[in-house]
RNA sequence: GGGCCGGUGGUCUAGGGGUUAUGACGUCACGCUUACAACGUGAAGGUCGGCGGUUCAAAUCCGCCCCGGCCCA
């Protein structure tokens, strides 16, 4: 039997273990269940877990747990994203190192390394919040496994040309030297300065150009004005000077300019911004490049040549300003495009890279994204949103060292493209070489690529990479696509987006049935989580203090999708409920000790309320978990347990249940048969929730009897017909009004709810008379009376006191007169109610016009009781129900 | 600037055409009742962001606006 109290700390340890140990998660490849398989995040081993990622599991989790007990072989692995640049900084930053100081074989292995050490411990946090993976099925971004599949992927779509290498002008990020994608872009605000710089004119005069980045005039190749605009028109197709730098750009005119913008007229450098990309190529611009891949000012900008960007801004302006030129400088803030990874500031370069082409697919990947459910249904916008928004392919190529390498040589005599043989895959084109000489000039002499693959293009394949971690073909085949992937929002435009690109792809069709999209949790003033401003919950704190059971049920306070306040209150609410549910169990399981499972031979009404009760929870939260709405099941649930079953339901079997040799073994077996039912349904439903506390309770009584060897593989309540019982609800709800009744007439009068009734009349309503009978032993028992009984019509009278008219009905029937009827029923009440107590109907006339109103005109009534002429504490219950109380 | 989400007692939140708006925390009052004082019972507390409109009826639907958040320019 279960002990004093519950320490979630112990518990939860000893069942994680003893899960994994069991292998209670275990995918079954020989099964013939259906298979619900997911498409778990891997996490990028960035020091520890996130609040954030305790959050978006549990509510993945929620689902997962949910459909293995629903029957479904669960297919549910467990990746970490360990390749790219988070890690090299990581490493980095563990190791108080820089990667260029060493050689890039030596930094390869410190990654790997640092890896396999901070691994275990990462992955155990995982472990800590209860998350139902089968841990068997894991893999790492960087493995021998994901490198094939990953090189696999790409020697596949060159193959179908989807992918080519070009020299563009492509974002750069100077502090991380390597290319980047424009889904690594961020926005941020900056203060700069918007300076008006005069260029001088060939034939005389001058022009005033409005620029922030005036480091970029080395790299002037052209000015723009608007065709249109009369200030400038005279002016196309003269030259004018660049100050400092002294070369002379063409005056042109483009319909992009902006002339409200600044002065109207804009320089074009090779390269600014997209714009000046656009300018380049259609204009066929000269290429000046200013800025070196570091960062710094190329030989091009003379004597400042060899300076960081900023510095040579500041130094520019303040000759510029010497030399007259700078006309003007503004404060200003805008925003500027940085990368995510460093907050560097991007720049535009011309380089070499790889890129996948899909700038062409966007109606076919707008169309997958109507193909998937996705939960909730709003989140595809900012799918399609991102669609729309994409200009450029997918560079793929990054020149870093910690990732998967390109499978690729080139020709040193021809330049061929040579790609490694499927069956040879991993390779690494640094340390192994081509399988046969070029095919085209039969040279054997190679480069090999150095760029590693964008991290994106390994992990837009989790979904291969998952299943291929089984063995057995056939399986295989029936675990793609998936049946969900589960992500939080922030990622739809990368990791998701990207996977549908390489599905549509490679197979054709999209990677997964369903995409639930889980939000964000915040800090307790609903702000983001961010190291910088301090404000980061560490889970570990909230799983030392709470629980995993806790933290799973915070995380289950928000609908999917929403974003979740941090709120210590929440945890505190949490902690409380697992305690009742363990105090509730405590005393059930004490009674239930012994019992043989035997059903009674009439169910008592109370115990039949119970039951049918549970039936419609078992309904709603199934449906609602078919949803994922798994936050409404959980509101459902808590709000059954706690007060229908605990407050009410318990207490008022508490008397039968210890006094057998006053109200009957049947009785007794009636109540120890409902409390079984009801707590093994709640334990059940609550399983996905709170997985370690139902455990440890289902494991102390009811997994022998069920021969499972845990709740979580047992099965999910069926909705058993049989038990829902409308006439027992109907009067249970009269009773349990009773006995809220009688606990607010002894609280208004200060008594203790134990102390005595000396007496209690009721006056049941004619259609719950007879179940009322049945249960008087309860108002008995349940509220201390010593004496209840049901009062004869004759010694009672009633007095209206209120009467609700059913607007629901009256609105469609009497349209713009519903208003009048209603007042006219209200104030005229006792007639109204006699007429349809004795014809069921009631006529009456307004403004000379008929009216007829009926029963399912009255929503309810409200009554005064007077039993022998005294008025008595009365409690409306619907139409004519009334309690009479008569106290001590 | 565009897209999406949200605004409901002091705080957080449910509800998304039917007139008495849900629950939690907090507050106040009463009570240790053989599961639980880490508890129970009860009470007070709201012009449902603003303005218009549709309707017999709007927190709910529509339009405009204000505020906050996220994503994209």
């Amino acid at each position: 039997m279960l002990e004093g109290s519950y320490s979630p700390q112990e518990v939860e340890r000893r069942w994680q273990r003893r899960w994994e140990e069991l292998g209670v998660y275990r995918f079954d490849p020989e099964s013939d269940k259906p298979i619900f398989s997911i498409d778990t995040p891997p996490p990028t081993v960035s020091g520890r877990m996130h609040l954030g990622h305790a959050f978006s599991y549990s509510q993945m989790d929620f689902i997962a747990r949910y459909r293995r007990m629903r029957g479904y072989n669960l297919f549910y692995p467990f990746g970490t994203d360990d390749n790219g640049l988070p890690t090299e900084r990581l490493v980095e930053r563990i190791n108080g190192v820089r990667c260029r100081d060493m050689s890039r074989e030596e930094f390869v292995e410190l990654c790997l390394r640092t890896l396999e050490k901070l691994r275990p411990e990462f992955v155990e946090d995982w472990k800590r919040i209860g998350i139902s993976v089968d841990w068997s099925l894991s893999y790492s971004t960087i493995d021998e496994h994901c490198r094939r599949i990953s090189q696999r992927s790409f020697i596949q779509l060159y193959r179908m040309g989807r992918e080519y290498r070009r020299e563009m002008p492509f974002i750069w990020c100077p502090t991380c030297e390597t290319a980047i994608a424009q889904v690594e872009l961020e926005d941020r605000e900056v203060e700069s300065s918007f300076n008006d710089i005069a260029f001088e004119l060939e034939d005389g005069g001058r022009v005033v150009i409005a620029t922030t980045r005036p480091e970029l005039l080395p790299a002037c190749v052209a000015i723009f004005a608007h065709p249109e605009d009369e200030r400038y028109s005279h002016l196309f197709g003269k030259r004018a000077k660049v100050p400092i730098f002294g070369q002379t750009v063409e005056i042109l005119p483009d319909e992009k300019v902006d002339p409200q913008k600044g002065t109207g007229i804009v320089m074009c450098c090779t390269f600014g911004d997209v714009q000046d990309i656009e300018w380049y190529m259609k204009h066929r611009l000269e290429l000046r490049v200013a800025i070196t891949k570091d960062g710094r000012m190329s030989e091009l900008a003379g004597r400042y040549a060899g300076m960081r960007i900023k510095e040579a801004r500041a130094a520019i302006i303040e000759d510029l300003k010497r030399q007259g030129y700078l006309l003007r400088s503004r404060r200003i803030t805008h925003v500027v495009n940085v990368h995510e990874r460093c907050g560097t500031e991007i720049e535009i370069l011309n380089t070499k890279q790889w890129f996948i082409r899909y700038l062409d697919m966007k109606e076919e990947l707008l169309e997958a994204g109507r193909r998937i459910r996705w939960h909730p249904e709003h989140m595809r916008s900012r799918y399609e949103n991102w669609i729309h928004g994409l200009r450029w392919d997918w560079c793929i190529s990054r020149q870093r060292y910690f990732g998967v390498p390109f499978p690729v040589w080139y020709c040193k005599a021809c330049g061929e493209v040579l790609l490694a043989r499927e069956e040879d895959l991993p390779v690494d084109p640094l340390y192994d070489s081509p399988p046969e000489p070029c095919p085209k000039c039969g040279s054997t002499e190679f480069e090999p690529e150095r760029d590693v693959l964008d991290t994106w293009a390994t992990s837009s394949l989790t979904p291969v990479i998952a299943a291929e971690l089984v063995q057995q073909e056939e399986v295989r085949k029936r675990l793609y696509p998936m049946s969900l992937r589960p992500q939080a929002h922030d990622i739809i435009t990368f990791w998701l987006f990207n996977t549908v690109v390489k599905g549509l792809l490679h197979f054709g069709e999209i990677p997964w049935e369903n995409a639930m999209i889980s939000g964000w949790a915040l800090d307790p003033q609903g702000r983001k989580m961010s190291k910088s401003k301090g404000n980061v919950i560490e889970p570990e704190y909230v799983l030392t203090k709470y629980g995993a059971d806790a933290l799973r049920l915070w995380a289950a306070e928000s609908k999917l999708g929403e974003d979740l306040p941090f709120k210590e209150k929440d945890l505190v609410a949490a902690r409380r409920f697992l305690n009742k549910l363990w105090n509730a169990s405590r005393f059930a399981l004490r009674h239930l000790e012994g019992y043989d499972g035997s059903r009674p031979e009439s169910l008592h009404l109370i115990d039949a309320w119970i039951l049918s009760r549970a039936q419609r929870l078992v309904r709603e939260c199934t449906e609602h978990f078919e949803g994922y709405r798994y936050s409404k099941a959980k509101k459902a649930l808590v709000s059954f347990f706690l007060s229908e079953f605990c407050d009410n339901y318990l207490e008022m079997v508490k008397h039968r249940l210890y006094n057998p040799e006053r109200y009957g073994e049947d009785a007794r077996r009636s109540a120890l048969y409902a409390l079984h039912e009801v707590l093994l349904t709640v334990l059940k439903l609550l399983a996905p929730f709170a997985p370690h506390i139902t455990e440890e309770i289902y494991q102390a009584y009811f997994a022998e009897r069920e021969g499972e060897r845990s709740i979580h593989v047992s099965s999910w309540p069926a909705v058993r017909e049989e038990l829902v019982d409308e006439r027992a609800e109907r009067d249970a709800r009269y009773v349990v009004g009773v006995v809220e009744a009688v606990r607010r007439f002894k609280g208004e009068r200060g008594m203790p709810l134990n102390a005595p009734l000396e007496r209690l009349v009721l006056l049941a309503p004619g259609e719950v008379l007879e179940g009322v009978r049945r249960a008087l032993d309860t108002l008995e028992g349940a509220l201390h009376a010593r004496e209840v009984e049901l009062a004869e019509d004759a010694e009672v009278e009633e007095r209206v006191v209120e009467l609700v008219p059913e607007y629901s009905r009256l609105g469609p029937e009497f349209r713009g007169d519903a208003k009048r009827v209603a007042e006219y029923m209200r104030t005229h009440a006792e007639a109204v109610l006699e007429d349809l107590e004795r014809r069921g109907v009631h006529r009456f006339t307004l403004d000379g016009r008929g009216f007829e109103v009926r029963r399912e005109h009255v929503k309810s009534v409200r009554r005064e009781t007077l039993l022998r002429g005294e008025a008595l504490q009365s409690v409306p219950h619907g139409l004519g129900d009334v309690v009479i109380l008569v106290s001590a």
